[in-house]
RNA sequence: GCCGACGUAGCUCAGUGGUAGAGCACAGCUUUCGUAAAGCUGGGGUCGUGGGUUCAAAUCCCACCGUCGGCUCCA
């Protein structure tokens, strides 16, 4: 007799062949109602399933805090859609169906294209599959049997995926196994039955190639989401709601940060006065913080001639990427798609002695690539952008505290703006130039830095570039998505092609070691990013206008005026509005362009020489005289703190 | 680039073949006002661009451009 643990702990004896339903009637006849499925030593299975040696198991019901019931309710209702699709359509091969985050998708081969138009009917059918309540029924054929029946069907997709599959070949059943009973190769699990869906909605469709290959067909691939309850489906309708008002490009052209012209091209940012203001201070932080480390601020050109580009490989290697040449004197000249040959040269226009490294060169350089239409994404996806780049050529010697000065920088970025992060050690692609040992030494470099630094991080096994080993830094913004970091490259290849090299004591050249990084990663996509993070609320430091500075009446006018001027003199950011409005849309509108601070006054404040202070949240924060509230605000500029909050 | 949807006033959007609309924003006037949108009046659009169908097109068809959601790719 197979004896089960409990995830209290508890163990007890079963009859052999009872099934996971069984042990959650056994426990009680709650759970046993709203129990969907088992965890039966981590791997998640059918309510009917036996039970036939001893195990760990835990009863799953549907709950918005547990990921294994959630993938158990969402792939349920992707066959589910499958079917309602295949009534209405039954000429769709169904091809793969896996549950996502917040939902699944179902990928078919339909030539007819499915539009937002026809959700309602297949959610119609959807309704009336789960109303219905037909079991998900499972068995199982031996694998040539199995391979009989689906050549039979005639469904290549369905045969690949089988042929991928291990061992026996499972099929789930709605219903009664018959001829006319809907059906579907599948692993599992599976609810019990199909009214156990508790919510759902047919999202979106939009194209996806087969297995991810643009050589293949392109199906078409349905997205819906499913929830325990209705009041679970609409709170994560609330919460698309609430990202899409946290959305840059909403945000971007809400708050006149920038905007993006067909007449100039797509892709293409235009920094407005409140975006260049944010652009400026971050740019400010960067140089000051770079000049602190002993960077050296270089520029070099917009366009450079092939020749650079031929024996730097990016013509090779990237020439997809580069827009068309242009001629000037018979030679043609590329916009630069990266930074680094220009400091290349600026190291080898001199000799370089062990005496002069490191030498660490950055610049605020502004690159352009050719990105597919179809990608180009606000601030976050463009064609024309302006990285943080930096290149530090020093001795093996050096390599070390270099890291660990690139390391804390980018922490001190990271920490400046709010993130959190993870860090990832990527190794040796499949693919790479160098020798093994090269590549081994300088990724042991990359590590012992963080461990130095007591840095936790993830392998990420062949994550490297053909050129080096990297750390990758993935932010987590205030919504707990990740974004792309800065990133740090132990450069293998650049020396070798451009023979840079440095005179060592011993009056012989060698190799320089070059460290290729990015804490930012680009000014548009970090920017971008930091909309979204804040929610268009910037912190006192970074915020375009920083105050708004409102009379009540037109009698306090001459007292703003006067409270103006001290403001900007202490260097605050100040609006002054005097309009004849009340003081209720001034503020509401002060509040709409995410004003850290909104600044009242009227006939007392004049009388007592106060400002009577709100913050954007709409929280009054009392009177306070002038001077203290300047000395408040030039204490959160000089800490850059992140108050105050939205 | 591929699949699908969308493109109407500065913004958000309504308008399914018969003389272009609303709210917000903007301007003027009234109100001189104490904390989450005052009232009235007014200006503003060759309905993304170009073709076509029709007596008549924002509306139907075609092409192109752009945007959005995905796929692929990426700072």
């Amino acid at each position: 007799m197979p004896r089960i643990t409990l995830p209290d702990g508890s163990s007890r004896e079963i009859q052999t062949g009872a099934t996971v339903a069984d042990v959650a009637d056994m426990i009680g006849p709650r759970l046993a109602r709203s129990a969907i499925g088992g965890k039966i030593d981590g791997e998640v299975v059918d309510l009917g399933s036996p039970l036939t040696r001893d195990c760990q198991i835990k009863i799953l019901t549907p709950s918005v805090d547990d990921a294994d019931s959630l993938h158990l309710l969402r792939h349920s209702c992707a066959h589910i859609m499958a079917e309602a699709i295949c009534s209405l359509f039954p000429e769709t091969k169904l091809v793969y169906g896996p549950p996502v985050e917040n939902g699944f998708y179902y990928d078919v081969d339909l030539d007819r294209p499915l539009t937002p138009e026809d959700f309602a009917a297949i959610e119609a059918r959807m309704a009336e599959i789960i109303k219905a309540d037909r079991p998900f029924v499972r068995y199982e054929m031996d694998r040539d049997e199995g391979m009989r029946k689906l050549q039979a069907e005639g469904n290549r997709y369905k045969i690949d995926n089988a042929e991928r599959a291990e061992g026996k070949l499972s099929f789930y059943v709605t219903g009664e196994r018959s001829d006319s009973a809907f059906e579907d190769l599948c692993r599992g699990p599976h609810v019990p039955s199909t009214g156990r869906i508790g919510a759902f909605k047919v999202m979106q469709v939009s194209g996806a190639y087969y297995r991810g290959d643009q050589k293949e067909k392109q199906l078409q691939r349905i997205y819906g989401t499913a929830w325990p309850t209705k009041k679970d489906l609409e709170a994560h309708l609330f919460r698309l709601e609430e990202a899409r008002k946290r959305d840059h490009r909403v945000l971007g052209k809400q708050l006149g940060i920038f905007s993006i012209h067909e007449e100039i091209g797509p892709g293409l940012i235009h920094w407005h006065p409140r975006g260049g203001m944010i652009r400026h201070l971050v740019e400010n932080f960067w140089k000051d913080e770079h000049l602190k480390r002993g960077y050296d601020i270089v520029f070099t050109p917009h366009i450079a001639s092939e020749r650079i580009y031929r024996r730097s490989g990016h013509l090779e290697k990237y020439g997809d990427m580069m827009y068309s040449p242009m001629d000037i004197d018979g030679l043609n000249y590329y916009l630069k798609p990266m930074n680094c040959p220009g400091h290349y040269m600026i190291y080898l226009s001199d000799i370089r002695s062990y005496r002069d490294l490191p030498i660490r060169m950055c610049e605020l350089g502004t690159v352009y690539r050719y990105e597919p239409s179809g990608t180009l994404h606000g601030m976050l996806r463009v064609r024309g952008f302006t990285q943080d780049d930096a290149h530090t050529f020093c001795t093996p010697e050096q390599l070390g505290q270099e890291l660990d000065m690139l390391l804390e920088l980018m922490d001190l970025m990271m920490r400046t703006f709010g993130y959190q992060y993870k860090a990832y050690l990527a190794t040796r692609p499949e693919k790479y130039l160098g020798t093994l040992q090269e590549w081994e030494r300088a990724t042991n470099e990359l590590q012992m830095a963080m461990e130095r630094r007591g840095l936790a991080f993830e392998v990420d096994e062949g994550g490297g570039v053909f050129y080096a080993p990297k750390i990758d830094i993935k932010l987590i913004d205030s919504m707990g998505r990740e974004w792309q970091g800065p990133t740090i490259q132990v450069d293998l290849q650049a020396a070798k092609r451009f023979e840079i090299t440095y005179v060592g004591a011993d009056n012989a050249p060698h190799e320089t070691i070059i460290i290729h990084r990015t804490v930012l990663g680009s000014m548009e996509r970090f920017i971008g990013g930091l909309i979204e993070h804040y929610g268009g609320a910037f912190p006192m430091w970074l915020a375009p206008v920083q105050i708004l500075l409102a009379s009540v009446s037109e009698k306090s006018a001459d007292y703003a005026r006067e409270v103006l001027a001290r403001l900007k003199a202490a260097g605050l950011r100040t609006r002054l509005d005097v309009s004849h409005e009340k003081i209720g849309p001034k503020k509401h509108a002060a509040r709409q362009e995410k004003i850290p601070y909104i600044l009242v006054v009227g006939e007392k404040e004049a009388a007592e020489g106060t400002v009577n202070v709100n913050d954007r949240s709409g929280k009054s924060l009392g009177n306070q005289a002038v001077d203290a509230f300047i000395a408040h605000c030039r204490k959160l500029v000089a800490e850059r703190a992140l108050e105050p909050g939205a």
